[in-house]
DNA sequence: AATTATTGCAACCGCAATTGT
DNA sequence: AACAATTGCGGTTGCAATAAT
């Protein structure tokens, strides 16, 4: 035998979030956390599916967001992780503390491809989209190395400077993971000392700061209802879930 | 003012990886 | 070890807001 299903989808909201729905869910999370997104919805009063709960989170109403367009600066680093990682948004996004994969992902795909294509790069390759046509060309005749010279031609670059970029690209990962690894150990310390349950959340960037005053994360233009900031008061733990007997919730339910 | 086209974003869907039984 | 539930991810869709005609 397994585990229960996720959600039988029968009797579920679907569409937009509203302000009523959000509030149970943050309410329910900032209280007790999340040790398990099947039963968040339950034990929160919502009619969603665990999934679905877990996407709004994500993306919305979680307090360490980042609100506001991206800037230029958060622009280019996307394009160039965008070269390095391809399409793996969440880790791309995971550079960008209070970004969501979704709203990099939707940046990727409304703005930065138009802005790449205007410049003549092939968003997909990276490449000038000059130099694509011509490398196809060049591939029906089956010359490798002349594509190799041809692409330094077009991006501006002897073999020298190529061996000099490597070197400086090997230099940057280093410094990369280190920095990764010293923000994880932030995040670590953070959660282990802010009070809330926050431990099994999914927030990889979620810093000390923003964890004892939330509103300093959040930009002044974008209003928080105070419900918000009252939330942390608890109606139902995770402890007084776990002490239920298993039977008692899923029978207790289908005689619903 | 009415209609149509475009844009941007939130949310859904399906799949793969991970985890629990 | 095998199976099934759960989670996380990336692609896609639906829809509201805005712009263009």
């Amino acid at each position: 035998m397994g585990r229960q299903p996720c959600c039988d989808k029968v009797g579920l909201k679907r569409g937009p979030w509203t302000i009523e729905e959000d509030h149970k869910l943050v309410t329910f999370i900032l209280n007790n956390g999340i040790q398990c997104w099947r039963m968040v919805p339950k034990l929160a009063g919502l009619l969603r599916c665990g999934k679905s709960c877990r996407l709004r989170w994500i993306n919305y109403p979680r307090p360490d967001l980042k609100r506001g367009a991206l800037t230029e600066m958060e622009e280019n680093q996307i394009i160039e992780l965008h070269a390095r990682l391809g399409n793996r948004w969440s880790k791309i996004a995971s550079h960008f503390p209070g970004r969501t994969d979704n709203e990099i992902k939707n940046h990727w795909n409304t703005r930065i491809k138009k802005r790449l294509n205007l410049l003549g790069i092939d968003p997909v390759t990276h490449k000038s989209i000059e130099h694509k046509e011509k490398s196809e060309t060049n591939n029906m005749e089956s010359n490798n190395s002349q594509n190799y010279e041809q692409e330094n031609i077009v991006i501006g670059r002897s073999e020298s400077d190529h061996q000099t970029a490597r070197a400086e690209a090997k230099e940057e990962r280093i410094n990369e993971v280190i920095y990764e690894t010293s923000n994880l150990t932030n995040n670590y310390e953070m959660l282990c000392g802010a009070g809330l349950n926050m431990v099994n959340c999914y927030s990889p960037s979620f810093s000390l700061e923003d964890s004892v005053n939330p509103s300093t994360s959040i930009q002044d233009d974008v209003a928080i209802p105070q419900w918000y900031f009252d939330s942390v008061d608890s109606v139902i733990s995770w402890n007084s879930f776990n002490q239920l007997d298993d039977k008692e919730l899923f029978f207790s339910e289908k005689r619903q």
